[in-house]
RNA sequence: GGUCUCGUGGCCGAGUGGCUAGGCAGAGGUCUGCAAAACCUCGUACAGCGGUUCGAAUCCGCUCGAGACCUCCA
């Protein structure tokens, strides 16, 4: 059995093949941090948090780098306009560190919630200008690149024609030039298609560096080239990202490294696909965006309801990485009942009681849950795997299959390292901390109370006990032997 | 316009040349002091039209529809 990925680069699953194993890179493309977590940005976290976590559940060794673009992006990638975070800065009247500082925070915190593991480094592109610069110069030696005005532009042409621009992205440089509007003849770029290394900032610009060039600031592109390189070496194993950054900063990162250094950076390029909203990706100029704070408070006129962190991870579990996934209510809805559904029976493996011989085969679960996921991280067939078992253990809580207890034992650590460790998910009605550790045992207590009333018949004061805890919003479920409960508020 | 992807039962969503995906919702049943849950059974789904094949939802072609990228977005 081994661990296939779907290699964009290829367009083919190809098995996972380390350079170094058991060492593991593995780099993704994180937040510019100009703006709140949304939904979008649960995609691709969720997703690369899985494959660390499935890597690691492997035995490799990895180092995954996730990095935090505070300069260089621009509002557009026709290397025109302002600054991402700059403009916010001047927006709010702020230091654009201040900027970087806050919403780095919100991204951390939100990742948090989702239970996405931090990345083994965390780069800014801001703190790594040196490295950039030098990556500039072995550029502009192999004479990829030209200095215009004090900026420096990629040559996109004259790299294509020893290399292929475009074979990320599956894109013909010629169908690009012909497409692209006429010039006005002002552009410092020789060509449309040229993309910026190093910009020249104008006098106003707060966020600027000195270069041999000018005092300026990095292109966006750049940062993911020497950071990635920097940490991982080169090659390394795996880059990550959404499927919206195939075109262009995939692919002119692929175009830095092999005019840089002389070949590509990386092996296995993984793109995650976009979360849509009634079939329609979400977007800022949309306007139909929905952050991950309004997710998990339910206000945004769009939501029914608030669904909690780790609903919004299993929904994302349920489907595919590389499918589109659209947002809907009914099915956010259908995945937070799907998932206490999950929960509960992990809880149910505590009350069934071993027999002498098994009925099923516990290692069914791990078996197919894994050979899930080798197949590039399919985790919701996965999921359905767990369902499967799902049935067998509350039919076993019920006595309808049996299990010996060195088979409860195994199963029960085999579903909850799938469900805690590779798939990430908590029990967010035990897993809040203390109060939440407490709160579960109180109400253990009340209902071992509930059951000595039903024992000796007392069902007004069963029925008081089941009653106030439904005020309070917990559903009692009385099982064949003992008691279950969910906490609905 | 160019490049590409996709169209699966009420909803979400896997799969993919012949064998049950799964979740949610719905119907019937079992269990139960009651309620809820759980368990069992139930849907003859693969956009349409042709073609290849012993056999296609799965391969090929066409038609229709949707979306993505080419402009900021994860």
């Amino acid at each position: 059995m081994s661990f296939s990925i779907y290699n964009t680069l290829k367009r083919t699953k190809e098995v996972f093949q380390p350079i170094n194993s058991p060492f593991v890179g593995l780099y993704v493309c994180g937040p510019t941090v100009y703006g709140d977590p949304h939904l979008g940005h649960a995609r691709p976290a969720i997703t690369f948090d899985l494959l660390f976590r499935y890597l690691k559940h492997l035995e490799y060794r990895v180092r995954y780098v996730r990095n935090i673009t505070d300069v260089g992006h621009l509002e557009n990638d026709a290397d025109e306009g302002e600054d991402k975070i700059a403009k916010k800065a001047r927006v709010e009247q702020v230091e654009p560190m201040e900027v970087v500082q806050y919403y780095t925070i919100r991204y951390h915190d939100a990742m948090k919630l989702l239970n996405a593991l931090p990345p083994s480094i965390e780069p800014r592109a801001s703190g790594h200008i040196i490295e950039q610069i030098e990556l500039v110069k072995k550029i502009l030696a192999n004479g990829f690149a030209y200095e215009s005005n004090g900026s420096i532009y990629f040559d996109v042409l004259k790299y294509n024609a020893q290399h292929n621009y475009g074979k990320l992205s599956g894109r013909i440089l010629d169908d690009m030039i012909s497409n692209t509007r006429a010039l006005d003849g002002q552009d410092e770029k020789r060509n449309s298609v040229d993309f910026a290394l190093w910009k020249k900032a104008a006098p106003e610009h707060i966020m600027r560096w000195p270069s041999p060039w000018s005092d300026g600031f990095p292109g966006w592109h750049l940062e993911c080239s020497a950071m990635s390189t920097k940490y991982l070496g080169e090659p390394f194993d795996i880059h990550g990202g959404g499927m919206d950054l195939l075109f262009p900063h995939h692919e002119c990162e692929i175009a830095q490294s092999v005019a840089g250094n002389g070949k590509e950076a990386v092996r296995y390029w993984m793109h995650n696909n976009m979360i849509t909203i009634n079939g329609q990706k979400m977007g800022k100029s949309l306007g139909n965006f929905i952050t991950l704070e309004e997710l998990f408070t339910g206000n945004h006129k769009m939501l029914e309801q608030a669904y909690s962190p780790m609903t919004i991870r299993f929904f994302i579990l349920q489907a595919h990485y590389r499918s589109t996934l659209d947002f809907s209510n009914e099915a956010l809805q259908a995945a937070e009942k799907g998932l206490h559904r999950l929960m509960a029976a992990n809880r149910m493996l505590n009350r069934i009681k071993p027999s002498e011989k098994s009925t099923v085969d516990v290692n069914d679960l791990a078996t197919r849950a894994n050979e899930a996921l080798n197949d590039d991280l399919n985790s919701p067939v996965a999921i359905a795997v767990l369902f499967d078992w799902v049935r067998n253990i509350n039919s076993a809580a019920e006595g309808k299959v049996a299990l010996t207890a060195n088979d409860l034992a195994a199963l029960t650590k085999d579903f909850r390292h799938i469900i805690f460790e590779i798939l990430g998910l908590t029990d967010e009605q035990t897993d809040g901390g203390k109060q939440a550790e407490l709160t579960s045992k109180l109400i253990d207590m009340l209902l071992n109370m509930r059951m000595e009333a039903k024992a000796k018949k007392d069902f007004a004061a069963s029925d008081a006990i089941r009653n106030e805890l439904t005020k309070l919003g917990v559903t009692v479920k009385d099982r064949k032997d003992g008691f279950d409960w969910e906490i609905t508020v």
